[in-house]
DNA sequence: GACAAAAGCGGACTCCGGTCCGCTATAGTG
DNA sequence: CACTATAGCGGACCGGAGTCCGCTTTTGTC
């Protein structure tokens, strides 16, 4: 439980209270569900003011997504600089279904805060940088695998659409998909959009 | 300004209250902005009281869906009935251009109304009944022009994901794509998933 | 037209996310 | 250690979405 990045050096006080707020909101999501709580709540369950809450994360989504933000991290890190075939050595179009199949497995894992974290505050999925982080990397690795081709940037959309969480949360849930299936389908998407067209 | 179905038989002053609310919410979009006013603004533009607005439209969602529900149950029934390619009577990989392409630009006529309805209530795009409407057709279509293959259920989930409201709007307004641009996307995306792996 | 059932109405109320601002603890400085 | 500037704290407060329930209007019946 540290998932803050100490930006530069932090009060002691301010340390105490943002662990003790993460902590709550954990405590509180096991216990209850991720939404049946109230921002209050988090507060008198970490013994803090509200104030104290909001001025560390900004709102309700933010803090939702302090809680995986580490292993978010860490897969960021490992398509930069991991192992192949997620990290660079692999071939691009092999990086590419590593990537799918690394955002689903991370979503299947961590799908309830994802979700949450989605539908709060508005747009939140395409204005947040992780957004552009994965564009630039699917962008990078497409046009490694096939060159620069008309709506490549469309494509890189269509292509990161169905790894949000909303639509894999549909996919599994609504319609019963089990992972292997969803990544089955990512698969088959990537081919027939690196297939070149007759 | 009528835009909700009298299912059954509708009482005169409920008829005229619903009437009033959808002109009162239209007048308040045009003149401050389809987030800027609350649910007791709409109530009061209209002359009625809050319980009326909410008992006849669940929430804000619907209430904003009401405005657009005339022509987009236009547009599902040429889908259906209409001329070809849009309706019955084209092969069906140019039903399914005609499909996107239709939807995108109603997409452009009334993104406002889209994505404030996609964006309130969770998981709204998904659970909508506008949802498995387009799903089943554009199945029908897909299955139609080559077949049942595997992932075909995934691969018709990820064609309809860039014709959602949201990732429209990013393209148009965020990325500056043009119309005309995102729909030659959405064919190149068409031909990709249509066109046969190797 | 009188009556009763029920469909519809309206506004007070609750709950919650987010803001504001006066107060307090902290950490450098001499 | 005393002093001070300031980052951090906390809870009262605000505005808005959605609920509740007693009251009013409509409509069908005789």
């Amino acid at each position: 439980m540290s998932a803050a990045p100490p930006a530069e050096r932090e009060r002691a006080d301010a340390r105490r209270n943002r662990e003790r707020i993460l902590c709550a909101t954990e405590r509180l999501v096991e216990r209850v569900g991720i939404n049946c709580f109230s921002m209050d709540d988090v507060a008198a369950e970490a013994g803090v003011g509200k104030g104290t809450l909001y001025r560390r994360f900004g709102d309700r989504a933010s803090l939702l997504r302090a809680l995986i933000s580490e292993p978010e991290q860490a897969f960021q890190e490992s398509l930069i600089r991991g192992a192949p075939p997620l990290g660079p050595g692999a071939p691009p179009a092999e990086r590419l279904h590593a990537f799918g199949e690394g955002v689903l497995h991370f979503l299947d894992g961590h799908a309830k805060y994802m979700q949450a974290a989605e539908m709060l505050g508005k747009g939140a999925r395409y204005s947040h940088p992780v957004y552009a982080f994965y564009r630039t990397h699917v962008g990078l690795l497409v046009r490694q695998a096939v060159g620069d081709r008309p709506n490549t940037e469309y494509l890189i959309d269509a292509l990161l659409g169905p790894l949000g969480a909303e639509p894999f949360v549909y996919q599994r849930d609504a319609r019963g998909m089990s992972l292997d299936e969803v990544c089955a389908g990512w698969h088959a998407l990537v081919d027939a959009v690196l297939t070149p067209q007759p």
